[in-house]
DNA sequence: CAAGCAGATTAGAATTATTCTAAAAGGTGA
DNA sequence: TCACCTTTTAGAATAATTCTAATCTGCTTG
């Protein structure tokens, strides 16, 4: 019987790689908590917190570290909502976030239906990098 | 002769008071700083900076408590645009903001051209506070 | 399947931004 | 002017994040 390679399974040691980071354990393992399942908002302290719930060891220093090499390799970006918290953002699809003020929730919206009219040019000497828009709401 | 009254020379005692605060010396000479000029981002380090260069003395604990009492009075609002750093803005007006991440300024722009449309509605149980736009660009 | 080595992890110290504490000073209404 | 409540302040504390330098580990080579 032939060995079925299931594409169900998603071999993050393969995605690392192809992102140009070696798959440590630790990698493999914030990754998997990461990227399996839906998409995702965290924080270097949640994550770290999840991980550890999943009996793999890895340092603080090595959550931040992760997080940050995944956010260069395209992995993951970063969104700046409150002052003293990155959040890390698992979806890399074009959308927003409504940001919930009061309890400090984060949640995307899609960009299908937003449509940002009328930005002027950027400044001379510049390349556009992303447009955030935030909606903030409290409770 | 009768004492002129100039509305050029903006009273910021009477501004402060007007706001609910008490227009102590350095809530007044910070306030200068702030209003008299245009509008500006500045942060904590920088204000307090600047205060100094006028020969008042303000602690930067001030300095901190005065940005957010007058945050919290709307004078002013409170951009977090990368982690670790907050700009505080004297610019009231409905607008939106460039920033130039490469050198960290941020730069306003009118919101007047700008249409953000087909927002959707807020989760259940909220009430919307502000929608930022920022257009992030890079050197 | 060794080594060998560059790259990764880690504990703990350091840094940065910000807030807190508690004592001294100041603004204001009577 | 006085009393009283508010504000300021130095310095300690906290929180998020980064750094250091020693140890470890994934990968390539022989
Ligand atoms: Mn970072
Ligand atoms: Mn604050
Ligand atoms: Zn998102
Ligand atoms: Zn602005």
């Amino acid at each position: 019987m032939v060995r079925m390679i299931s594409s169900a399974i998603p071999d993050f040691a393969v995605r690392l790689r192809a992102a140009g980071l070696r798959p440590t354990r630790q990698r493999v393992a914030l990754a998997r908590v990461l990227f399996e399942g839906g998409d995702r908002h965290v924080t270097a302290e949640g994550l770290h917190a999840e991980v550890k719930a999943t009996s793999h060891r890895v340092s603080l220093a090595t959550v931040y570290n992760t997080l940050n090499q995944f956010r260069d390799a395209g992995l993951l970006r970063e969104v700046v909502v409150a002052p003293g918290r990155s959040y890390f953002d698992t979806n890399m699809s074009h959308h927003h976030h409504f940001f919930i003020e009061t309890d400090g929730e984060l949640h995307d919206f899609p960009s299908d239906k937003v449509t940002v009219a009328g930005l002027p040019t950027p400044p001379k000497g510049t390349k556009l990098s992303r447009v955030d828009v935030i909606v903030r709401v409290r409770r």
